[in-house]
DNA sequence: TAATGGAAATGAACGTCATTCATTTAGTGA
DNA sequence: TCACTAAATGAATGACGTTCATTTCCATTA
């Protein structure tokens, strides 16, 4: 909303080879060749319409032609922008970062606040899973939002004492059970169906058939909890053990 | 090795219309269509052979016409013996789960044994990440090796006095943290640079400066080992604690 | 004011990839 | 012996990411 100039743009800018007529409320509107009087695209709007797309039909319907669909663009204009849909996944991947939740690093103690923080990247993300080797894989140079997570969650760190040196690796640890705990969350409830080989492996459908979880919690959400309070507590001890 | 048949048949089968002749040594051997005398392919040729694949040219190279080439067969001959290229994934991780290494839950300690596994299972992933979905994603249905590898495991924990009921969330903590880790062994050394915007996360861009490891190990083994510790001193306390 | 250069759009085309289908051939069971 | 099925080829298809020639518009400069 506000003065975007895209609808006025749009209107006056719409060649009459329109297969019905010139009906304002025509949805497959098409432009003549040439460079619009205003810009219709930009890093902002792809990025925006990147993250509707896959919050209405997923990470399948993620394509080039789609996006440049939902933007009522050739998908060729994209590359004006954006240099490859990886990069694109940068764009999505960054903007989503700003949604991780690191208030708490500011004020709680330490323990509280990386598991409130690390429920929320996992929330996140869990409904991202794509984007989770673009985060591992590449670097965060010109990841804004990205770098602002790590900032805080850095600061909360080193306001409860910790060694600078040893930070990031505790951090990098974290990461990893967030990242594979998001990919958990999205598994079938019967992954560990054995079926006919069940009897090749009794004692583990045993336990599966006997899995028995926190009150409120599912399988994802109780093998997530155990985890993270596992290592935020193996963390706080090892911290004082472990010198540089 | 041994009476595969491959040879001998490929060598009669043979068309005559080789683009030179019918030397024996001639690569692009063509094949004319129909049954062939004896089966060319199965399961377990097409594993071995996107095993070698990959081994050699990376994920990037396992097409199914890559793969259909290096058994030197059609494309779509594969799809008499696997339904999709997902199902070739399937069969790929499965054989990769006969690799990790779940000697030491026979007879070592818990946490030492539990040690030794995610850090062979760790190793074993790091180079096929692609797969990584694939193992967290889908059912051990009709997956050998990945059940025994569980069962393997499972074993382990009873031994270990663990109670059955927790003993599924524990293995999944531990796998999420082992399949993050294996992405994170993959990251290249300057994931972290901040570049352009260092001044905008001060603290953050001086723990990595500051990042210290533990002789002998680099970046990615270092915040596993620490992790790792982390999980299986956590995970050992929260045992007792944490009742059904 | 006219000319020029670059930015931003279209539309056509390309190459890769997974997958399907008609066809051919060989083995198998009735 | 005959039908059926299994297993191969080769051609075709439809997505998808990406490139390129072309067109149009704006901003800068002579």
């Amino acid at each position: 909303m506000g003065i975007e100039g895209e609808r006025v743009v749009t209107d006056s800018a719409l060649a009459g080879r329109g297969p019905a007529g010139t009906g304002a409320g025509a949805k497959p509107a098409r432009r003549r060749a040439g460079r619009p009087p205003h810009a219709l695209l930009g890093q902002g709007q792809i990025t925006r319409a990147a993250l509707k797309l896959v919050a209405r039909d997923g990470y399948k319907a993620l394509t080039m032609a789609g996006l440049a669909r939902a933007l009522n663009v050739a998908p060729s204009a994209l590359y004006n922008h954006v240099a490859s849909k990886q990069d694109v996944l940068l764009l999505v991947e960054d903007a989503l970062m700003g949604r991780v939740d690191v208030s708490a690093f500011a004020g709680r103690p330490w323990g509280e606040a990386v598991r409130l923080w690390a429920h929320s990247y996992r929330q996140v993300f869990s409904a991202h899973l794509p984007l989770i080797p673009v985060i591992a894989l590449l670097p965060v140079t010109n990841a804004p939002q990205t770098i602002r997570m790590y900032e805080a969650v850095t600061e909360g760190f080193l306001r409860a004492g910790w060694p600078p040196e040893g930070i990031v690796n505790a951090i990098v640890a974290l990461e990893s059970f967030i990242f594979g705990s998001a990919y958990d969350a999205n598994a079938p409830a019967d992954i560990f169906a054995t079926g006919e080989l069940a009897d090749r492996a009794p004692r583990f459908s045993d336990a599966v058939a006997r899995r028995r979880n926190p009150e409120g919690l599912n399988d994802a959400d109780a093998a997530f909890a155990l985890g993270l309070d596992a290592l935020v507590a193996g963390l706080a001890a090892c911290q004082s053990d472990r010198g540089v």
